[in-house]
RNA sequence: UGGGGAAUAGUGUAACGGUAGCACGACUGACUCUGGAUCAGUUAGUCAAGGUUCGAAUCCUUGUUCCCCAGCCA
């Protein structure tokens, strides 16, 4: 009984998913002589997206939670065609972003070229790979389909001399594109599509951002994947769930070369509500114009989060909680904006800033005078300080904290009734001011000299506590607000004849200008993060100047009263 | 009619034959100079049916449902 009791605390402690568990097996049996490597393969044909994110944040933190263990960045540039240098610095900069740090290991599978290419020759002098002329249409009527085996091609049986000469041809460039490939020789009856002599290299006359005119035929990944795993002494080369119908194939080249044999470990990808995770979908909502980028804030690219005001912090705890799994499953986003908060109340200093401005004029408060409040910069960290902020006769609070006719639970402002100004004064509204459309334009309200900064010596409560700025001290800003891109928690649930983006919510960006920000932003860092207070948090765009502020909220603030309010609504209709 | 995977509260994930737990969400309440944060609580689950066992989410059998595979993409 006892022992059990143990087991189970020390089994709780431990809370190894599937992948650490066989690392961690690994380690005591030591298959690997104590050895973790890991390794993160993007191919440079995209932006890294919060997918990217947890096959990122896994594999360097398997590397880092074990002894001298380390993950390497390697670009899989196996395809001419479809890559270039602008992803490959983008994808560093967002791994680092991130947090992570390669070292020294930063590899790219166009250096193992060379060596690849020797490793088809040793497979063809052991029989084991052939040039095949079949053209793309006729290897895939050979290869059969999921019920019926395939067909050998007729160039399988080619001797080994003739594949020798006509691979060092098809490298010296005398064949055209396509038409004749190197194929591996496994058996094309193979219930696996993947074995049914799968092609190693095709001939692509195509220009490598990285070694240029160099080669013209290039290897496919399901052959220069493990190589590339197996040259750098990978241990545990993790990939998506999609390629568990690849590892027959990666065991296979791997066992006949003899060479260092890492194990390949699947994972489910991520998917998130309320967004798209392919990079397909992504490039046609940055191709179509649909929205402004692959940095747009509604993206779910790490840049466009890095531009949202997401912390790596943030990121990485989140993939660290949505743990790793062989099923797919789609998280709710609610879950990333958690983790965003959780992060951002915890760092993020406290600023008053005002999006959709009512003037208030203190009727009893002198004309000219201007006193500086202290204000706390962050109440969950005492060692961010405070600062001074402005307060004048003239002041802008929101809007929506006044009400001519207040519902019940609506403890703000109202004609007659006494609030807070955050850090200054209680006061009280004595009139609201409309223009001949019956809006609202201004209000009078008398403050409480006594209750300077905030607290009333008669020990008298008020219902709620206001952010304002003084009017002649703040700043005007354009504040960005997004919501999420699709209107569907799957994008994908879409009528017969339309497409995912017949789902992209018309509203997930509105653009607010002359918000007013109190004068300590004046010089606000791009991509700095705040809180507004009572609102949300917000970071600087990059595109932001000391003329013209731009913030991007974040993420709101959790809002008792939005959930009231909609409650109510509910009631009515 | 092929092969390979997988099914635990609304969502995500633990429990590895021995009290089905945690987080998010939702809902109460307390507290509060942010209707924030914090704190306390409520809610709700083993795909199905059999079997083995003192005991099954876990082992066995059968079934159901979902995902992946027929690129000279990765």
């Amino acid at each position: 009984m006892n022992g059990n009791y143990n087991k189970k605390n020390s089994d709780r402690e431990e809370r190894l998913d599937f992948i650490r568990a066989i690392v961690a097996e690994d380690n005591r049996s030591g298959k690997w002589g104590g050895r973790v490597i890991t390794r993160f393969p993007p191919e440079p044909n995209g932006y890294l997206h919060i997918g990217h994110a947890k096959s990122i944040c896994l594999n360097f933190s398997i590397a880092a939670e074990n002894k001298d263990g380390r993950c390497h960045l390697r670009f899989d540039d196996t395809n001419p065609c479809k890559e270039e240098l602008e992803y490959v610095e983008s994808i560093m900069a967002d791994v680092r972003w991130l947090g992570w740090d390669w070292g020294e290991h930063l590899y790219y599978a166009s250096d193992y070229f060379e060596q690849m290419y020797e490793y088809a020759v040793r497979l063809i002098k052991a029989g084991k790979a052939y040039v095949c002329d079949l053209t793309g249409e006729q290897i895939r009527q050979y290869r059969g389909t999921l019920t019926e085996q395939g067909k050998n091609s007729p160039y399988r049986d080619r001797s080994i001399e003739e594949n020798l000469d006509l691979f060092e041809r098809m490298r010296a460039g005398e064949f055209p594109d396509g038409s004749r490939t190197l194929r591996a020789k496994i058996d094309m009856a193979s219930a696996n599509l993947n074995m049914r002599d799968p092609v190693m290299y095709r001939i692509l006359h195509a220009s490598h951002h990285r070694t240029g005119d160099k080669w013209c035929i290039y290897p496919m990944y399901d052959w220069a994947h493990g190589l590339e795993d197996s040259v750098e002494g990978i241990t545990h080369s993790i990939c998506t769930l999609e390629f568990e119908n690849h590892r027959p194939l990666y065991d296979w080249f791997l066992d006949q070369l003899g060479v260092h044999h890492p194990r390949q470990i699947e994972f489910a990808r991520l998917n998130l509500s309320y967004t798209v995770m392919s990079k397909r979908k992504l490039l046609q909502l940055v191709q179509r114009g649909l929205v402004n980028g692959w940095d747009d804030p509604r993206m779910p690219t790490i840049s466009g989060m890095r531009r949202r005001g997401y912390s790596p912090a943030a990121i990485r705890e989140f993939c660290r909680l949505i743990g790793v799994n062989k099923f797919n499953s789609t998280v709710d986003i609610a879950l990333l904006e958690h983790c965003v908060r959780q992060d951002l109340n915890r760092n993020s200093p406290r600023v008053m800033a005002v999006l959709r401005p009512l003037k208030v004029v203190i009727d009893n408060y002198p004309q000219d005078k201007v006193e500086q409040l202290e204000a706390i910069n962050n109440p969950e960290d005492p060692a961010a300080g405070t600062r001074l902020v402005p307060f004048s006769r003239e002041l802008y609070i929101e809007r929506d904290d006044f009400m001519e006719e207040p519902p019940k639970k609506f403890y703000r402002l109202a004609p007659g009734r006494e609030v807070r100004l955050r850090y200054a004064y209680f006061v009280t509204c004595k009139e609201a001011v409309k223009n001949p459309d019956g809006e609202i334009i201004e209000l009078h309200c008398n403050y409480d000299p006594a209750t300077r900064g905030g607290d009333a010596p008669d020990g008298r409560k008020v219902k709620s506590t206001l952010h304002w700025v003084s009017a002649p001290h703040s700043l005007s800003a354009q504040v960005r607000l997004y919501d999420h891109l699709f209107t569907k928690e799957n994008p994908d649930d879409v009528a017969n004849d339309a497409d995912f983006t017949s789902n992209l919510d018309q509203n997930s960006l509105k653009v607010i200008n002359n918000c007013r920000i109190e004068p300590s932003q004046a010089n606000a860092e791009p991509l700095s993060r705040y809180q507004f207070e009572r609102l949300g948090y917000f970071c600087v765009d990059p595109d932001s100047t000391a003329d013209r502020l731009i913030f991007n909220r974040t993420v709101t603030l959790r809002d008792t009263w939005a959930k009231i309010q909609k409650a109510q609504h509910k009631q009515k209709t």
